[in-house]
DNA sequence: AAGAGTTTTGCAACCGGTTGCAAAATAAAA
DNA sequence: TTTTATTTTGCAACCGGTTGCAAAACTCTT
């Protein structure tokens, strides 16, 4: 009942007060030790009375489990990782572990991130992320860190686990939704172009595409999963002349793209369409109604905790590589289908 | 060099390696500890060949510094705060602390999260929202842990730390703004009723309002920080008739407002003119363009970051209370000034 | 070369817990 | 009630580090 303002109790002090020993205490705060009823309450009180709360990072020097994941990403910028931040703390926090996030800017060193990451013991890493120097989900493996690497692509890494979709199969789902709505020049906007998530949706676009000879296809890049890129990118691209629809390959960079058409006085849908990737929750709101491709957040985090706590209970180390799968929500920025 | 895969290397086995005491090791590995350049040398070419690290959590138990902070925010809807976390996930990183975040839902337990950032014996606390359970930060420091309360209101708790923005202020400069641009029929559109943020701004704005008796003024509430409340709010209020122009007392409320105006075929700002609160990167995109007073994120964070460290080197308890100014940007959501 | 002053080192105890093991206590069987 | 099986308990060692203290190893004087 009563709390000590300064300092915090211990497990001895709570041992001394019960008057039993320090296993006693220890044993009475475990899951399923070995204690009678009696001590257990005469703990419990004790515990109360000095208001105990075990050392979690003390326990964990002989249990070697601090319960700590590591959440790593690198784009800030783009609303769709709040929704993943959302979902990852909750889903993580339920199951009883504590998310370490790494922000991994252009002035932080990858390698000494890892090293962070590692003298704080985490469990295991989450890599949240389709934009990543290659590799570096590996030097956590190399460490003997389990890793899950949401939204990445899948390896053969055999230690790697991956949970994505396949944005190959989404690259082709949007050429389809385009050619469906009867288009003969199309046009690609991707994110980075080095990032493999970009390269993907534009293989499995192009792919589709290349079976229909006579449409007209352009592919472009924005440097960035931002806005401004995708603003700058449309900008300029109005200057050397527009297809008639655009996959863009990121709700954010549609809008930006949208934007910048809006600017120029282009009608969307009625003189060029636009779909989307992501379905962020913004892409819904009533001033934007992006026609995008649901990629299926919650479903993906879920996932990848049910993979973690999987290898951190029973401590398989079966890779495990899932793809989800993807689809289109139809909104207000391509022609409605009949 | 070399890495073991399975195992990490522990001091002791470094201490061997480099035929050193244990703790020679460790003096090799702190900061201003008094070593030879000889082992010195030696340990490290012996931790260099065993992929040595120290385990934080382990010298934590000595130090009693683990270097992790809690970070408790409850608003993962509002594209705010994924800057608020872009900044402070930074600025901690470079102080060398490391975020321990805390999402707190509708289903978390208030108590349970602050056992749980003790349990983890977490260095100081920042709470980062102005709409939370009364008392809550508190409670961290009636369990002796150092708290600041970014975005707060100051409070006459000597022991809890806020940085923060002068709200009442800006709900004046709000109600100036209008008042300059000849406006009438004012009305002020807050966030939660019970937030101590929008409570603050109504008075501000009431405040000057009041040496006006003949501009009208109406006051509403929407009942979250997000688009959908903005929205509703007013679309409803549409129904019961529209003042001239509106304080929204944040950006996503403004958007969503706007959102169900534009609706409605109203034209912003011809017909009816809004400033919001905030200035999230979102207010600035082309598309939106919203007139807004700016609320100095960085600055803020930097000043918590500045007065937590202050807190954990020098351990004075002086209590640091600190409200930044804000000022308007003109965008194009209110008619331009003479 | 001996003595004084300074720096470096290792020992051992400690931080706050957990856990294998054998002894003590309790319950069940004879 | 005694014997045996079972549960509960405390001891002591350990997890991976840090640190006060006294001894050891250096410098520097004289």
């Amino acid at each position: 009942m009563s709390q000590h303002s300064s300092k915090r109790a211990t497990l001895s002090e709570v041992a001394a007060l019960a008057g039993v020993s320090r296993s006693a205490v220890s044993r009475a705060f475990t899951e399923g030790a070995s204690v009678s009823l009696k001590t257990r309450s005469k703990v419990e009180r004790a515990a109360q009375e000095l208001g105990y709360r075990p050392n979690v990072l003390a326990r964990s020097l002989t249990t070697r489990k601090t319960g700590l994941v590591g959440l790593v990403a690198n784009n800030f910028h783009n609303p769709i990782f709040l929704e993943v931040f959302d979902l990852f703390t909750r889903r993580l926090q339920t199951v009883g572990l504590r998310p370490l996030i790494v922000n991994l800017t252009e002035e932080t060193d990858p390698q000494r991130s890892v090293q962070l990451l590692l003298e704080y013991q985490v469990d295991a890493v989450v890599v949240a992320s389709s934009t990543l120097p290659v590799g570096f989900a590996d030097s956590f493996s190399e460490a003997g860190i389990s890793v899950v690497h949401a939204f990445g692509r899948p390896t053969n890494r055999k230690d790697i686990n991956v949970i994505g979709i396949d944005n190959i199969e989404a690259g082709r789902i949007a050429a389809r939704r385009l050619l469906a709505s009867g288009y003969s020049d199309v046009g690609f906007l991707g994110g980075p172009e080095k990032a493999t998530s970009t390269r993907d949706r534009l293989e499995g676009f192009l792919d589709v595409l290349s079976d229909y000879p006579k449409i007209k296809t352009r592919v472009h890049f924005a440097g960035d999963y931002t806005f401004e890129a995708g603003f700058d990118e449309m900008a300029s691209m109005i200057l050397r002349g527009l297809s008639q629809a655009y996959f863009c390959a990121d709700d954010v960079i549609s809008i930006g793209a949208m934007s910048a058409l809006r600017r120029a006085n282009f009608r969307i849908p009625q003189q060029i369409g636009i779909i989307g990737f992501n379905d962020m929750e913004m892409a819904g709101w009533d001033n934007i109604r992006l026609t995008t491709i649901h990629q299926p957040l919650d479903h993906i985090i879920e996932e990848s905790v049910i993979c973690l706590t999987g290898m951190l209970t029973l401590n398989t180390r079966k890779t495990y590589q899932k793809l989800l799968p993807c689809h289109i929500v139809e909104r207000d920025t391509l022609p409605a289908l009949s």
